[in-house]
DNA sequence: GATGAATGAGTCTTCATTCAT
DNA sequence: GATGAATGAAGACTCATTCAT
């Protein structure tokens, strides 16, 4: 029973139909995870509602964990995605503005994937997301901190004095607070109410 | 794998030796978890470095789950006595330092628990959190929002017009950015760096 | 999953019915490689032969591969101690008595264990064979050395000459023969024929 | 894993590509169980080493069986021609001296194929061995006993008295003891020790 | 109260084989 | 003739839980 590396994918999926296998094969992990929780997410359900064999999961998986940390991956990139979708706004308006716009960024997507996020935090093994959550973390770190300079004069002295940990410290604390809502008062979040406080949060702690 | 009743323990423990039986499991279970990840804390090895049988866990804990619970519990107990313990500061100084206080006290004890919070936060299924969780926060938020009603005149309008949100939301935040901290950033948390940035962030939410 | 030590057993069975129910495996597991063949001797087959279930196999055993040593283990025992059985005679007797005696061992051995003999020598992967073969040839080449010593007098000078290595491979010529008659010839190994062949070339090897 | 019928081939390579592609794979097959073991000796591991999709590997072996006992045939055939090229000798020159160049002749083949040997001895279930196995005993049975006939005069009485019984014997001591000797003591076969040893034996047996 | 041997459903994973393209 | 994606039966092994002693 040799072992073969965790994380490579077993064949690259050049052609059509693979392309496909594979991402239907991530959806139904999606959809599994989703719906049934991390105890039921098997392979063997996995490839079921996927509507493949279990041999076609490990044609394109060497690994459970394998599979998992690609979906992981791609929620990332999808977060990540929806950050720099915010780009030109974050670098052109002012402060105020550009925090309301970032923090409705992300609780607009934890609200699409409303039950696997909370799921996701509650239950799943955070396979390999350090990596990855730090990439997105910086990438979005780059952008706000180049909106930072396009605005220094609003920022206030301190903040201004180190913008390469405010640009840190925002995003950091703009995630943490909306996963957090999340998980424990998904009410609220709904409500707009927390969104609003921590834009307020946010922008009090940068500018004056 | 037929499941029991989720909560119920399976003896009152009046008996000294009980007693005993069962605080050496539960402190198993964090030295396990700690030291070895969720996914060797199987019962089994949990009863072998308890130095029972198995068949003593499952005389004191219905379920696996129950004896997580358990440690679950205990933690958030530890938390609520840290916060509790603060009681008199928060109540009488000024809101500035309160919060330092606040913060520094959770920072304090995630350092303590440094390991297992970070395992924690990565692999363990948050089992039974919720409801033993929201007793914490609203302990918690009830202790502040005394301290802000002893200093309302130091808050901001919108803060003060609703104190019951403002402590609520000042003690989720403040706990999400430790916990974030503690899990993805663990050099800026040992550095203080956070701590301040955190501190300064909820105080300037709050005051003018 | 973390794997264990491929050899060592999982637990020392002190106790009278883990004993018992080790050798119950063992001899299930020889039962099914006799009667069914490798192919058949799953843990899950072995483990309904023996009448306990798969996890209680696993209790004893850390892996199937542990159990065929243990078994392959007992049987080079079994041998080794027929070999020994013989001592008296192979230290006092003529070389031409002596011989005959070892031969009409092992086949008696082989005789005795005949389908599991055949099977094994076309079927299973000799696994940790060597190292304990080694040591039953080791002594069983000691204890003809022995004779040999005692009946120098009656061997060819070239053999005389270096008994270290008569010895040797007297023992493994006989083996050898032996196996490879179980194997291809069983009805010669039935009839004497083959034994007298194989005492005689000994023999005729060593003396005169 | 339905089963097929075991033996046939599903096409007759006529044409010269075909041919070509049964050798290829049987060459891959050779090679994976040399150098990667039994165990990494899949058809799919096979066809890629091969150089052609597993769909063609089945295009001409309806059975991994079927692949695998093609291979042993080549072997034995193989063994075979190596015993008959030395037909002439083993025919004219006096019995020590055939005996000698057979013994030999063997050595030298086990020694050119010495990994796969090994491992096969050590590893590869015996499928389909003995029949063809037999027949190549029985043609260097043949020749031996036509050998023997030639030099009737040479041999002790009770061997000249049953030449059949006699040619058998010597041929299956030969390979039992050059096939012992390349699993357990490759040094020794090696070194030529083990080589003369057998001769002698051999030898010894069949003269006076 | 305590023990630990026993249970067995269920997990991940492999690999010979098929068949639509 | 060739391809390789897909299949799925079957295997090794785990671990929460029970119960006879």
């Amino acid at each position: 029973m040799p072992r073969r590396p965790k994380t490579a994918q077993r064949r690259p999926p050049k052609q059509e139909r693979s392309q496909e296998t594979v991402s239907v094969l991530i959806a139904a992990t999606e959809r599994v995870l989703t719906k049934e929780g991390y105890a039921a997410a098997t392979t063997n359900r996995i490839a079921e509602v996927a509507g493949v064999s279990i041999g076609t999961l490990y044609h394109y998986f060497p690994t459970k964990e394998a599979l998992i940390e690609r979906l992981v991956h791609k929620m990332w990139a999808e977060e990540l995605e929806l950050v720099e979708s915010r780009a030109a706004l974050v670098l052109e308006a002012p402060v105020a503005v550009a925090v309301r716009e970032l923090v409705h960024a992300f609780v607009e997507m934890v609200q699409r994937k409303e039950t696997l996020v909370r799921r996701w935090y509650m239950e799943v093994p955070h396979l390999g997301q350090l990596e990855f959550g730090l990439e997105l973390t910086d990438r979005a770190t780059r952008l706000v901190r180049a909106g930072f300079e396009a605005r220094r004069s609003e920022l206030r002295a301190p903040v201004a004095a180190n913008l390469a940990f405010a640009a840190d410290f925002v995003v950091k604390m703009t995630m943490a607070a909306v996963r957090t809502a999340a998980r424990d008062y998904p009410k609220e979040l709904a409500s707009g109410e927390l969104e609003s406080a921590v834009a307020e949060m946010i922008t009090r702690y940068l500018v004056g």
